[in-house]
RNA sequence: GCGAAAGUGGCGGAAUUGGCAGACGCGCUGGACUUAGGAUCCAGUGGCCCAAAGCCGUGUGGGUUCGAGUCCCACCUUUCGCACCA
């Protein structure tokens, strides 16, 4: 009988849905395992490349189930967002019938890969279910003063029509469409994640099982460094102008200041400048450029004709303006020691403005300017009461001086800025205040919740938010006095939805409130958290934050959301582009000599993300209809390490193909008896493929299947044919489930119990041991397994050249590892 | 520029604590079965060499060690992240 698997899969993944096998009662007994994928923005239709990041938690999924483990394993929907309703505009549909359908076509996706979720849970952040609960945690910000509204230069999209969060500025273009993005003064809401700054980076320390590289990110993204805020004189000014430096020990090298244009003294600083016109032009100048241009333009800047005095060596120093300075950093005001920071280095040079060198190196040399280094390899010189401290010292000391004299203060600042939620959108959210002009800003009661999303709304894609047209939307009752007031049409950002929906899965039908907390701090945190590396710094910096929002509310027992996390590999795949850099079909390329043509035109091939734009994705359904889904899991799991990047092959596809094919085929040859060989390569797999599963080694799991049924042959004994089964069936499970009904089992396999290796049985009979004296080969000894300390010795002891060499020496290593060839080594 | 990770056959990739380099798979070569093969099965497959013996082989150059893909130093290359954060 040939193995058909489109005539196998539809069956058992009907079966699955029908037993409902994977929807859990949450508040049952049992050793609770969340497993959780991220939950997806539902842009319609998913290729392979999607496809591994759901395979490889379904796996895992699988695996763990059948460890005996109460699992839990959900899925929802990233619902809310711009594309909904760029579609709306384009196809002249609505955001909500275009994702709803997306939904659709995506949750038969998963079916058709036999992914396996308690659908029962399942959650769309643009149901009023669901979002209500967002304006509900939004009040409770707001009581709290953590979400408040504010006047912010913010970033605007022209094209979008739409400000956006810092994080979806890349180089100073739109994240989403790449227009180059402007900057605009607009009153905006925020959510006040930098009180939460110094909790979030010390809280990485303890996120032991989190790849390092993400915590990276989010540390460097935090930017917490410690400094000294400092007070410089300005006689003209009549008050003086704090700086913050993070190398307090250079202030005797500090020889000008520089303020950021958008600093609010420079306005009385220059008001009785002569060329006053030409530096305000200068400055409207430069605040009217985006962060890029600011930076490509090199650093330019302007001379006050002011002074401040440095507190510490007494000298008055020029007070500049620059455009490198960053307004919103610190005090928007530097102390400028070019001998020691590179930038100040670069505006001295470019201005002829004095450099001086305070820092000698260890050595006592001096070194070359600018000289930045930060550890024990300076020391301060030139600079009075610190004299003579390495740097690290040195900084420490002057901090305590800055602090007697009652000029300043240490300090840590962070690079991290408040979270800007406000979106000038529809489809989002609706953020649920009033503004009333007696009582001002009203927010609306909890009882009113949820402000519903009106769904009869035109969509035109011009000027801004189709909500503020929305009359009745629009014009309500203030809550407090009654009077006719405002709604805000400002919706969240989608951020907000994905920051506590991992909460919401636990009791997802809940409208009384957000969550029970007594059961998420029985399932919180999430065991294990699967998603793609682009969400390393906002999705989870924003989760942590509100997760620490919801614990200091009480509700919340921890603080980390999640405790595992992994970052499954892109899957790139070639594509083809002509002279003109247009992609080309793959059905219209052919290969000659390994080179791409079309026709007799040469193209050229280039790996890269799957995506339709560059028409080369690979899209399941052709592959399931022809291999199955169970070919589909197996190749994607065993293609590369699943943190890696990998390449798609339609030839290395055929592969996962006849392996399961061989182990089809086997069925029919059962037999009783299995040879020792068999018996210790059964049990040698099982602990392979526990461990790598573990710790998500799933190529090499395959591979060491893969061996396993290269050892059976076409003729296994029943018992380990029935190990085999259970070990490939998180990888390969239909294929699995119905070789396992065949046998005559009743249940599922998927509800068996994982196999577990006997280590005696996994030993080789005999070890072979070389003996090596200083690297020369002295003989070789078989022992038996597994091998004995006093066997090794009398073994060598048989040995009458060995035994001469051993006596008075030391032996330095002894390795026993069964099959292998082992050494003896003396000294 | 700063930070991080990685360099192993034609390709994807294996190799607990340093211990038979190249597992497993693709591809390729030969064979079997076929009207046919882009199906299936069997054998071979790092390089040099007709073959054997042997020698050479994990980015480059040094070092430690009886022994290095693995550890140390310097360098080269690639990828990713951040990008004037004082």
């Amino acid at each position: 009988m040939q193995y058909r698997p489109t005539e196998i899969e539809p069956k058992w993944q009907q079966r699955w849905a029908e037993a409902r096998v994977a929807e859990i009662d949450v508040a049952a007994p049992g050793q609770k395992l969340y497993m959780l994928n991220m939950f997806p923005y539902p842009s319609g239709d998913l290729h392979v490349g999607h496809g591994r990041n759901y395979i490889l938690g379904d796996a895992v999924y699988r695996y763990f189930r059948m460890q005996g483990r109460v699992a839990l394993n959900p899925m929802g929907w990233d619902a809310f967002g711009l594309p909904a309703e760029n579609a709306a505009i384009k196809k002249q549909t609505h955001p909500r019938v275009w994702t709803l359908g997306n939904i659709e076509r995506m949750k038969r996706q998963f079916g058709r890969w036999g992914i396996l979720y308690d659908w029962s849970k399942e959650i769309a952040s643009c149901e009023p279910e669901y979002y209500k609960w967002n304006q509900w945690l939004f009040l409770q910000l707001y009581k709290r003063g953590l979400a408040y509204r504010g006047t912010a230069p913010v970033n605007w999209c022209p094209q979008d029509q739409t400000v956006l969060a810092n994080e979806q500025v890349v180089d100073g273009r739109c994240e989403r469409c790449g227009a180059l993005v402007e900057q605009r003064e607009l009153s905006q809401w925020f959510f006040k994640i930098t009180d939460y700054a110094d909790r979030l980076d010390a809280g990485l320390d303890t996120l032991e099982h989190w790849p390092e590289k993400v915590k990276l990110m989010q540390r460097n993204w935090i930017g917490r460094s410690r400094g000294a805020d400092v007070d410089f004189d300005v006689p003209s000014l009549g008050k003086p102008i704090r700086v913050f430096t993070t190398r307090p020990d250079t202030i005797f090298g500090a020889t000008f200041m520089v303020l950021a244009p958008e600093n609010p003294d420079v306005a009385a600083l220059i008001a009785d400048h002569p060329d006053r016109a030409a530096i305000e032009e200068w400055i409207t100048g430069v605040r009217n450029q985006s962060a890029l241009e600011r930076q490509e333009a090199g650093k330019e800047g302007r001379f006050t004709g002011k002074t401040a005095v440095n507190p510490f060596t007494g000298e008055e120093i020029p007070i500049w303006l620059g455009n490198f300075v960053l307004p919103q950093y610190g005090t928007g005001a530097l102390m400028a020691v070019p001998a020691h920071d590179e930038r100040d280095f670069e505006f001295a040079k470019q201005y002829g403005l004095p450099v001086r060198s305070v820092i000698a190196l260890t050595s006592g040399e001096q070194p070359e300017l600018p000289f930045t280094a930060k550890d024990e390899s300076g020391v301060a010189m030139g600079s009075g009461p610190i004299d003579g401290l390495p740097v690290p010292k040195a900084i420490d000391r002057i901090i305590e001086i800055i602090e007697e004299r009652g000029i300043g203060r240490g300090i840590v600042r962070y690079r991290l800025r408040d979270w800007l939620i406000s979106r000038q959108r529809y489809w989002g959210t609706p953020i649920p205040m009033i503004y009333c002009e007696k009582c001002g800003l009203v927010p609306v009661p909890e009882e009113q919740l949820p402000v519903t999303l009106p769904l009869d709304v035109p969509f035109t894609g011009r000027e801004g938010n189709p909500l503020g047209k929305h009359d009745a939307f629009v014009n309500v009752a203030c809550p407090q006095c009654g009077a006719a007031a405002r709604r805000e049409t400002d919706t969240m950002d989608t951020f907000v939805d994905s920051s506590w929906y991992f909460l919401r899965f636990v009791t997802p039908r809940d409208d009384q409130k957000i969550f029970d907390a007594e059961l998420v701090n029985r399932w919180l945190p999430v065991d294990q958290y699967i998603g793609g590396v682009e969400h390393a710094i906002l999705h989870l910096l924003y989760a942590r934050f509100i997760t620490r929002t919801l614990h200091d509310m009480g509700l919340l027992s921890f603080e980390e959301p999640f405790a595992r996390l992994f970052n499954q590999g892109m899957i790139t795949k070639e594509g083809y582009k002509d002279a003109r850099g247009a992609w080309v079909s793959p059905s219209e390329v052919e290969l000659r000599d390994g080179k791409p043509y079309r026709g007799d035109e040469e193209l050229t091939a280039e790996i890269t993300k799957m995506s339709k734009s560059r028409l080369n994705v690979v899209p399941p359904d052709e592959l399931i209809a022809r291999f199955g889904a169970d070919t589909e899991r197996v190749y994607t799991l065993f293609i590369a390490p699943p943190e890696k990047e990998a390449a798609w092959s339609d030839e290395g596809v055929v592969g996962a193909f006849r392996f399961l094919g061989r182990v089809w085929n086997m069925f029919d040859r059962l037999q009783d008896q299995a040879t020792p060989d068999v018996v210790r390569k059964m049990h040698q797999t099982i602990d392979a493929v526990t461990t790598r599963i573990e710790r998500f080694e799933f190529n090499t799991a395959i591979s060491a299947l893969m061996e396993f049924s290269n050892v059976l042959g076409d003729a296994p004994s029943r018992e380990a044919y029935e190990a085999l089964l259970k070990l490939l069936h998180p990888f390969a499970p239909h294929m699995t489930e119905e070789l396992w009904a065949m046998l005559g089992n009743e249940e599922f396999l998927l509800t068996s119990r994982w196999p577990v290796a006997d280590r005696a049985l996994m030993q080789e009979d005999t070890v072979t041991i070389a003996v090596q004296v200083n690297g020369k080969l002295r003989g070789q000894v078989e022992v038996a397994a597994p091998a004995e300390e006093a066997k090794v010795f009398e073994a060598i002891g048989a040995n009458e050249k060995i035994q001469n060499w051993l006596a008075g020496k030391e032996l330095v290593k002894r390795i026993y590892v069964p099959g292998k060839l082992v050494n003896i080594v003396v000294k």
